[in-house]
Order: structure tokens, then C-alpha cells, then sequence
DNA sequence: GGTAGACCTGGACGC
DNA sequence: GCGTCCAGGTCTACC
């Protein structure tokens, strides 16, 4: 359904149930990282995309409780969508908030367990996504190896340098595509954005891309066997062990956990009464739920919390 | 295949 | 204000 004011879209799109938009908005810290915002007091998501036109728009999603109706999201828009870009509007949404995403064998498997008894009635599983791998990828880059408010900085410095404006007001920027970064330089990356050693990883990263070498998209839908397809991101620079498990788990793959010293520290607290724990231990911890060892984790009910 | 040390930034802390 | 220490994953060289 699509509806307009003089100039505003406004787009409904439904969401395969059990669906919570505050769930998929609240599952990890991306909706810190520009170009995401949370308008706290409204719960609208924003965030500005650059459409395949070159266009830059500013979405707003919000909740939209179904009633009768099975639950999604209303996204708008100040601008008048052509029919190509709502239906690209549609395409990046829906994969951003993974509204066809089908958890109900996890809910079966997560009702044995007590620590996992809020995972469906809170429709939880899914896990917000940027609306291409490429910034996906860079923004896990830039997790690593840092503290959380480094993430941020580098990201808002990344967007701020490099994205494209919106033109109704140019202070803000969609997320800088793979030809903007790989036109620039490792040691401007280094020295003006601050990313430090991680530099020369993104320039190659967008450097690929930009030459057609390296097709990030395809991850999206690729049947390679979860194993295979962390091999082929382990190839990718700068990501290791803990960047292409977080990746998996963006791509719908939950086999593997991301574990960093976060991971550590609960695991700890959790079952070994705070004594140092390893990799192994929170493997082992995991262990059972194979395919959905990463969903496991992530959504575990911890006791402690930080 | 496993391990040690380097990488880089910015915040916290002591002086 | 300055210097030092520390946290945070991955890469590379070495065994």
C-alpha cells in the first residue's frame, strides 16, 4: 500500500510473524552507527540511503502493529518515489529489518530452555542490517580491536568525510559506497578519519568492490555451506574469527558465535563464577544448539549484566 | 597448527 | 599539561 502527501511516500510493508520493530531495532548496536538514528521519543529509525539513482533520501521507520493484519514497519519519505525507487526502498528494508525471516525452528528448540523463554513472545532473532554488505562489513571492521565509542567516531567520521548529502540538508550523509573510499587514500583514511591501522583493510575492501573483483552483495544470497561461506570473509582483511561469526549471524547463518571479551566476561559469570574462561569454554557453553549457537548466545537471558 | 608480539586510538589515571 | 597504561581483535612472523 502506498500513500502520499504533496510530496511525502509513505510505504507499509508486512513482516513474517512473530515480528517486533523494537526487537529487530534493539538487537545490537548498530542503530548507533551513522547513518542510523533513534528518535527516542517517536521510536523512529532513521536512516539515509542512497538509492541506485544516485538519489539520497532520508527513511523514517516505524512500527506498525498489524491489528488484524500480521505486524511490520511504515517507512516514509519527504521525497515523491518513482515506482523503481519504492520498489528499491522496499528490497533494502525489508532485508534490513530481515522481515521474511523464518525463526520458528529456534523458537522450538529455545521453549526447552528457561534462559531463552523471552525469544519468541518477543520476536527476537532477527538482527538490523545496513542496506548493503559493503557497510555491513566496514562498520564489523570498525568494531574490532576497540572500545564501542571508537566504533562510533570512526563510523560518524567515515559518513561525515565521504557519504553523500542529503540535498534538503547537506550536513547529513548516506554511508560513503565502495568508488568514494576507494578514491581516496589509506593514509587520509588513517590520518583525517582516525581508523588508524584498519585503513589500508577498508581502502582495499572498497578498492575490490569498486573494481567488480570482490561482489559483497552476493553474500547476501550465496548457498555456499555456512563453513565455506566464513572461509571466503575470513579472506577478507581484517576480518578474523569474531568479525566473520558477527558476520554470519548479519547474513541469517547462526553456526558460529562472535566471541570477544564480552563473550568472556558473561560466559564467566554465567557458569564459572567469574574465574578467566577461553574461546573453548564458550564454545562449549553453546555447543548444543548448533545451527542456532549464535542466536543462542546472542539472545541468552545472562545473569550478569556488565 | 599454535603462539607471541605488533598494530592504533583515545580514555583514564598519576604526577 | 604531559607521560604512561590499558582495552579491544587481527595480522604476521616464527616455531
Amino acid at each position: 500500500m502506498i500513500g502520499y502527501n504533496r510530496r511525502m511516500s509513505t510505504l507499509s510493508l508486512r513482516a513474517r510473524p512473530p515480528f517486533s520493530f523494537h526487537s529487530v531495532v534493539h538487537s545490537h548496536g548498530w542503530l548507533q552507527l551513522a547513518p542510523f538514528a533513534l528518535e527516542e521519543e517517536s521510536q523512529t529509525l532513521t536512516y539515509l540511503l542512497k538509492l541506485a539513482s544516485g538519489q539520497v533520501i532520508e527513511l523514517r521507520l516505524r512500527d506498525a502493529p498489524g491489528g488484524e493484519a500480521p505486524a511490520g514497519v511504515r517507512v516514509e519519505t519527504d521525497e515523491r518515489l518513482s515506482r523503481a525507487a519504492q520498489a528499491e526502498v522496499r528490497q533494502r528494508v525489508g532485508w534490513m529489518l530481515a522481515l521474511e525471516q523464518d525463526f520458528s525452528p529456534f523458537y522450538t528448540a529455545a521453549r526447552r530452555e528457561p534462559k531463552l523463554a523471552q525469544v519468541e513472545a518477543q520476536a527476537q532473532g532477527r538482527v538490523l542490517r545496513s542496506a548493503t554488505f559493503f557497510e555491513d562489513v566496514v562498520k564489523t571492521i570498525l568494531t574490532t580491536n576497540t572500545l564501542w565509542a571508537a566504533t562510533i567516531r570512526m563510523t560518524a567520521n567515515l559518513v561525515t568525510q565521504f557519504g553523500d548529502s542529503l540535498p534538503a540538508d547537506p550536513s547529513r550523509r548516506a554511508f560513503p559506497t565502495p568508488q568514494t573510499l576507494a578514491a581516496t587514500t589509506p593514509e587520509a583514511l588513517r590520518a583525517e578519519t582516525r581508523l588508524g591501522y584498519r585503513a589500508p583493510y577498508i581502502h582495499e575492501l572498497a578498492t575490490r568492490v569498486d573494481a567488480g573483483e570482490l561482489d559483497l552483495e552476493a553474500f547476501k544470497t550465496s548457498e555456499l555451506p555456512t563453513p565455506e561461506l566464513r572461509k571466503e570473509l575470513l579472506k577478507l582483511k581484517g576480518v578474523g574469527p569474531y568479525a566473520s561469526a558477527n558476520l554470519l549471524m548479519i547474513l541469517g547463518r547462526f553456526d558460529f558465535i562472535p566471541i570477544d571479551s564480552w563473550a568472556f566476561k558473561m560466559v564467566s559469570h554465567e557458569w564459572y563464577d567469574g574465574q578467566p574462561v577461553g574461546p573453548a569454554e564458550v564454545e562449549a557453553a553453546f555447543e548444543k544448539w548448533g545451527q542456532f549457537k549464535g542466536l543462542a548466545y546472542w539472545f541468552w537471558d545472562w545473569k550478569y549484566s556488565g
